[in-house]
DNA sequence: AGTTGACCTTCCAGTAGGTGGAAGCCTTAG
DNA sequence: CTAAGGCTTCCACCTACTGGAAGGTCAACT
């Protein structure tokens, strides 16, 4: 198979795919005129690899995800490990976003939108805890 | 006041000032020792600067917003407006977040984690849609 | 005066995970 | 024979910083 055959099957880009080569995910062997020549087992890994990338495994989970998939005497701890290890990842960066989330929509309710210049988005940033002086004030 | 003092101020690392200053979002003045000298008004703008980024809004976001506070004549409406694409970029992302939660926390959940090598994480990235075959065959 | 230590400066490189584009082969159909 | 499309490498760029090296400056202490 050529590269653009396991694109397609994978679904990964041509360019992610090289990319992959070079940080030594994948090692396709070459034909006779320099092009990459992939097995089965090559599509098979980069189908893997776009699922483990869809669930925002890093690339180093995803090389150590592989490893173990290709380990037949792996402990599935290990696994469960990573796996266990991203979903706190997940997680933090969930509540980091609802926090955002939170402030950012009260902010955008409090503003009119319209053709005045007051906008209570601009003095949240402008002003919240300025400094001790302004605390102190609205305190 | 020199860079360590907006840093302490802003609390922004003066390694972050220095690029803020590279990419145009402050123009501090020099003095005769080379040293930058910051005014009351650029602390301000990195104290603005540090909360828009604390919110999640890109650099680009925050130029445009740092320039519409300083704009008197601004219309809140075009704040407003910033902001709310801001707030559905993280409405998206948390989205996408808890997608990949309920997936991963599912796999965790059938994994049994022990010292053995069945691992159902491992099955679901290898095998699941892997081609129009095992689709078929699952369905 | 000398020295120490805390600041400050610039510049270069690296992070994650690709993406875009240029310049140039290879292959195949018409 | 040529044109289209696929493949190759290489280099640059993206976001938003961060780390580190090499070196100038300043205030305090001896």
């Amino acid at each position: 198979m050529n590269i653009g055959d396991v694109a397609t099957l994978s679904g990964l880009p041509a360019k992610t795919i090289r990319y992959y080569e070079d940080i030594g995910l994948v090692k396709p062997l070459r034909s006779a005129n320099g092009y990459r020549t992939f097995r089965e087992s090559d599509a098979h890994k980069l189908a893997f690899l776009g699922r483990a990338r869809a669930l925002g495994f890093t690339i180093e989970d995803c090389r150590n995800l592989l490893a173990l998939y290709e380990d037949e005497k792996r402990a599935s701890v290990e696994v469960k490990g990573i796996a266990e290890q991203h979903l706190e990842r997940i997680d933090d960066k969930i509540a980091e976003l609802e926090e955002m989330r939170a402030t950012l929509a009260h902010l955008v309710d409090a503003c009119a939108g319209d053709h005045r210049p007051d906008c209570p988005i601009l003095s949240d940033l402008a002003t919240k805890g300025r400094d001790a002086e302004s605390l102190k004030k609205s305190a």
